[in-house]
DNA sequence: ACTCGCGGGACCGCCCGTTCAT
DNA sequence: ATGAACGGGCGGTCCCGCGAGT
C-alpha cells in the first residue's frame, strides 16, 4: 500500500490556485468515474460538470490518460483514507482482516456514489495495455499486498492456522468482493452483501477449522496494541 | 438454459448468403468482444475486420445495440454448446457440478480468444441500462439457474448435504471464476486457475463438513444414467 | 396541359402486374410528397409504406430522379382528373375561370393529404437544375397554359375586357394561390382561402370596371356547351 | 420588426476572432441558403465552402438547428438592414409602402446570391415543425407586422381610403411578391418583376376606387418629414 | 502561471441512392 | 421483385493542440 512515484510531464506545482482547482477536478472526475465507469469520463463531461472548459480541464493533464492515472491515484488516496487507514485502528490478526474487508465491500456495493474503481477499472482495461493500465495494476497489487500483509499477521497472531495459505485465502477473499460488486451492482440482487459477509464467515471457519478444530467459533477481540502493520 | 426472446425489428431470414455473412460478422464480433470488451466493438472496427463496408455491416443488424445483442445471444448459444452441454455428459451431481465449474473456468483464462463476456459485460453495463444490458442480465441470469439447479442436483443426489444453502454456494462459485478472471487477465498471474480450483474443493469441503461431517470426503462416481437435467 | 412524353429509360410496359405495382407505389410516393414534399421522399421510406424492399421500389423506375419525375407526372394526371376536366363543365368565360381558380384553391389549402405539388415543388427545385426540375417547369407551364387560355375565352366572350392582359391577369390570379399556400400551411392561418377568393373577386372587378364600368357585377351563367377548350 | 429570441445555449461571446469566424460562417451559409435553399445546408458542405473543418463549424453553433436559425436570424437583420430602414427614409404613407414592396421585390428576384430565405425557408419547413420552423414563422410574421403597420400608416395619411382592409391589402402585396419569385426563379422568366409592379399599382388603385372613387388618382409626393415609423 | 477560445482530424451510428445476382 | 453489399454523406462527439488573455 505504499504510493507510486509522482506525476509524470507536469512541473512541480507550486501555485495554490491550480492546485485547487486541479483537486476539484479530480473529485468531480471520481465521483463520475465510481458512478458509470472510468470509460464514461471525457473532458467534455467533466468540464461540463465542473463549470470549466475543456482546454481548461485538460490543462492541468497532459493528456486524457494522465488525467485517467491521476483519478485512478486520487481514488488509491481515498481509499487508503477510508478503507485502509480506519482497519488499521482494529488490532492486528483477524479483527483488522476482518474490517479490511467489511469496510471495502461496504463500498463496493453501496448504492450511490459507489462502485470500486479496482474492480470496475480491472475490467475496462483488462486487455487495453497502456500506462493506464500499468498505474491501475500497480494500484490494485498494492491494495492486495496490504491485504497479504494483514493475513500473514492473523497467522502471526494465531489467529489463522501456520498452514494457511495467504495467497489462496487473498484470492477467495478477493472474489467474495467481486462476486459482492457484481450481484449488487450489475444484478441488482438486495442480498448482495450479506452472502459476502457469510462467504467471509465460511471461509474463516474452514480455515480454523482444517487445523484448529477445537479453538473458539466465535472470534474474540484481541487485546493487543497494534496499531502499526 | 434456454432463452431467445423475439428479434425486434428483422423479418426471418431466409438467404443461405446472407445468414452466412451475419454469422461471419458475429463471429468476427464476438472474438473482438471477448478480447477487448463490448465496447470495443464499433461498426467501422467490424467491418475493417470483417472486410466489409460499414454499412455492409450495419445492414444485417437494425441498429447497434441490436447487434450487441446478437453478439451476446451468439455468446450465449456457444456457452450453452462448449460448456453447458458437455458438462452434461457428466453424471448429475457434484461431477457435472464440478464439470460446469471447470468448464467455465478454462474459458474464463484461456489466453487468446477468451474473456467471459458475462464477466466483462457486466462491469461495462452495470451502470448503462438498456436493451443491451437487460438481454445481457437475462442471460447471466439464465446461467446462475443453470448452475443453481446442478447445485440442487447434487444436493439431491445426496453429494452435498441437504443443509446446504444453494444460493450461497453459487454466489461462493461464481466469485471464483470472477477471481480467476481478474488475476489471469487483468494482473496476468499465472495461477489464477489452480486457485480457483483449489477454492472449488475448499468450498465443497466446507459444505460437506459444515453440518454433515461424517459422510464421505472423497466423492465416489455415481453409477448414474442422468444425462438430461 | 398537354401530356409530355412517356418514361425515358424504361422499355414499353406490358405485364399487367408490375404495372398495378408501379401504379401502387406512384401513389404511395404521391401522398407522401403532398404532405411532407418531395425532398421527403426516399427511397426507403417509399419501401416501408408499401411493405415493398428498397430495390423493389427502386427497380420500377431507372433512378431516384425517374421516381421524382413520375411522381411529378402523377401529379398532374390527377390534377387534370380532379381540377382541369371538372372546371370544363362549367361554360367557358368567367364561370370557368372561376371553377379553375376555386378548385385549385381548394386544393391547395386542404388540411390533410394536401399541398400543391407545383408550388411546394417550385421553391424545392428552384435552384437545382436538372431532369426533374424541368419536368416541373414544363408541367406548370403547361398549366398556366391551361389558365391563361381560360383566361382568353372570357375576354373572348366579353366576360373580361377586351384590354385584358391575360399574362398580367394569370400572374396575379397565380399570386393569390401562392399566397393562400403560405398563409394556410407555413402561417397556419385559418382565413387564407377566403382571403384568397376576395382577391379573386377584387381583381374581376377591378378588370370589369377598368374599362367596362357599365356591365352587369354578377355573372350570369352562360348557357353554352363549351366542353372542349 | 425587431426581434431577438434569447440564444439558447451559447455563452455570450467575447473574443474578436471567434465572433470573426462565426459571422464568416454565417454569411458563407447565408449565401448558400439563399441560392439553393435551406435545405442545401450541411456541416460538411459549410465546411468546405469556408474551409474549415466539419468540427470547427459545428463548435461555433450548438446543434445543426441552432445553425439554421443563426443563418435565419442573419438573414433577418440583412433584411432590416436593407430593406426595412432604406424604407423608412420615404415619407410615410404610400411612398414608404411601396419603397418596402419594391426593394423586397428587387432582392426577391435579383440573379445572383438572391432567393428570399422568407420565402423558400417557407415551403421548405411548412410541414416540419420545430425550432426552426418556429424561428422562421417569428420573423415572417414580424415582416408581415412591419409591412401591416405601412398599410395602416397609409391609410392615416389618407393615401388609401378608411376602408381599406390592411390584412387583404397585406395578403394580395405579399401574394404579389410569392409569385414574382415563382416566376423568376423558378419559371425563369424575366418579366416577372415588372408584373409585381404593375400587379402593385392596380391593387392600389382598385383600393382606391373600390370605396372611395372620388380621390385623387395620381399619387402626390407627401412633403412630410415623417421618418420614424 | 493558469485558463480559455478556437480549431482540427478521426471516428461515431446511421441513412442515402445504387448495383448485382438470384 | 428481392436481399446483399457498397461508397458516400449525414449530424455529432471525441481528444487534443495552438495562441492569446489575465
Amino acid at each position: 500500500m505504499t504510493q507510486t512515484p509522482p506525476a509524470r510531464r507536469r512541473p512541480p506545482r507550486a501555485h495554490a490556485k491550480g492546485e485547487n482547482t486541479r483537486a476539484q477536478i479530480l473529485d468531480t472526475a471520481l465521483q463520475m468515474a465510481t458512478r458509470t465507469g472510468l470509460s464514461s469520463l471525457s473532458l467534455g463531461a467533466i468540464a461540463e460538470h465542473t463549470g470549466m472548459s475543456k482546454s481548461g480541464v485538460f490543462a492541468h493533464f497532459g493528456s486524457y490518460d494522465d488525467l485517467l492515472i491521476a483519478v485512478i491515484r486520487e481514488y488509491h488516496h481515498r481509499f487508503e483514507q477510508e478503507i485502509f487507514l480506519p482497519a488499521l485502528q482494529q488490532p492486528r490478526g483477524l479483527p483488522r482482516l476482518q474490517a479490511l474487508f467489511d469496510l471495502w465491500l461496504e463500498r463496493v456495493a453501496r448504492e450511490i456514489d459507489a462502485g470500486c474503481l479496482y474492480i470496475s477499472g480491472a475490467v475496462e482495461f483488462d486487455e487495453r495495455p497502456g500506462p493506464v493500465r500499468d498505474a491501475l495494476v500497480a494500484l490494485v497489487r498494492a491494495w492486495q499486498q496490504a491485504l497479504s500483509h494483514a493475513i500473514a499477521l492473523a497467522v502471526q497472531e494465531g489467529h489463522l492456522p501456520a498452514s494457511t495459505q495467504p495467497g489462496q485465502l487473498l484470492f477467495e477473499l478477493h472474489a467474495l468482493v467481486l462476486a459482492a460488486h457484481h450481484k449488487a451492482r450489475f444484478l441488482g440482487d438486495a442480498d448482495a452483501m450479506p452472502m459476502a459477509r457469510q462467504g467471509f464467515e465460511r471461509i474463516v471457519q474452514r480455515t480454523l477449522h482444517s487445523r484448529a478444530p477445537d479453538s473458539a467459533t466465535t472470534i474474540s477481540p484481541i487485546p493487543m496494541t497494534a496499531t502499526g502493520d
